[in-house]
DNA sequence: GTGAGTGCAAAGTGTTTGCACGAGG
DNA sequence: CCTCGTGCAAACACTTTGCACTCAC
């Protein structure tokens, strides 16, 4: 897997170019688990100085996308959040509606049920996209929880 | 249940308005079970010869959301696809990558999966989006198929 | 040197909204 | 009548794109 190779090397292998713009775009992204936007990153590179442009960072996820580094998660918000594939397995999500929260969960079983049903209905599955919405009831910094709580 | 009670009456419940609009843009949705997007059944209508407006359409598909007759379906396309929610109890979704069918699935072991695994993380499950991609093996009128089969 | 990459601003896409007019109850 | 609903066009939010310039190799 290109995961732990040099960003540069990775680049090189596909003939693409190595630029401290994508280098700071995949600093960024790699740097928290939290799932930002693209104007997050954007932004946030901005305000670290860099004159980057938006529509360089659009670009580069979708490089970053195309190289498996990076995953884009829509949660139904017209707008994709990031994920980035460092040291993690293929997991789906539980999204607090109230708090925004999003928490990972992985079910082998579900994965077992899901290629049951592709294969019951003569589907050759290539992903799927699997998100639970509901509220936290055991964060305390969730407003959910302090209202739940008071 | 609201299904079965004239369209006339649900509205009136609510103190809504019954308009020839209202009423043919359930009209078109009811009519069929595929799943079509807003601009889809404003141009069915359109043609049709109603003098309808694109606005009306949207705002319209909201009201019957909300009144629980229809369901809005994101399959990451970035517009909704609808579904009318006569005679038919929760489902999910398999979706042909390369025909676009979409066929609908019931688990009744995921449901309760997904039950346990909210609960384990201290989520009260409000709703859930469940959707398998791939490719159709089995419908003979699916590209992929054709491709498959030459 | 040369073409892939970048920045900018404009275009795109699906959807929403402000406002004046029209019609349902 | 008196609102709620509608039509229109403009606004929106996120993302993509055309083009001239630039810089990585």
């Amino acid at each position: 897997m290109t995961i732990n190779q040099e960003f540069r090397d990775v680049l090189r292998e596909e003939g693409m170019r190595h630029t401290w713009q994508r280098q700071a775009v995949w600093d960024e992204i790699k740097s928290n688990d939290e799932h930002r936007d693209a104007d997050d990153i954007f932004i946030c590179l901005k305000q670290a100085g860099y004159p980057i442009s938006r529509a360089t960072v659009y670009r580069t996820i979708d490089v970053l996308v195309s190289h498996g580094l990076v995953r884009k998660l829509d949660i139904g918000e017209g707008r994709m959040r990031l994920e980035h594939k460092l040291d993690s397995h293929h997991h789906d999500h539980l999204i607090c509606e109230n708090c925004g929260r999003i928490i990972e969960f992985i079910s082998p079983e579900i994965e077992a049920l899901q290629s049951k049903i592709s294969s019951a209905h003569g589907f050759a599955l290539t992903h799927h996209v699997h998100q639970l919405f509901g509220r936290c009831l055991s964060y305390p910094d969730c407003d959910y929880y302090r209202s739940q709580n008071r």
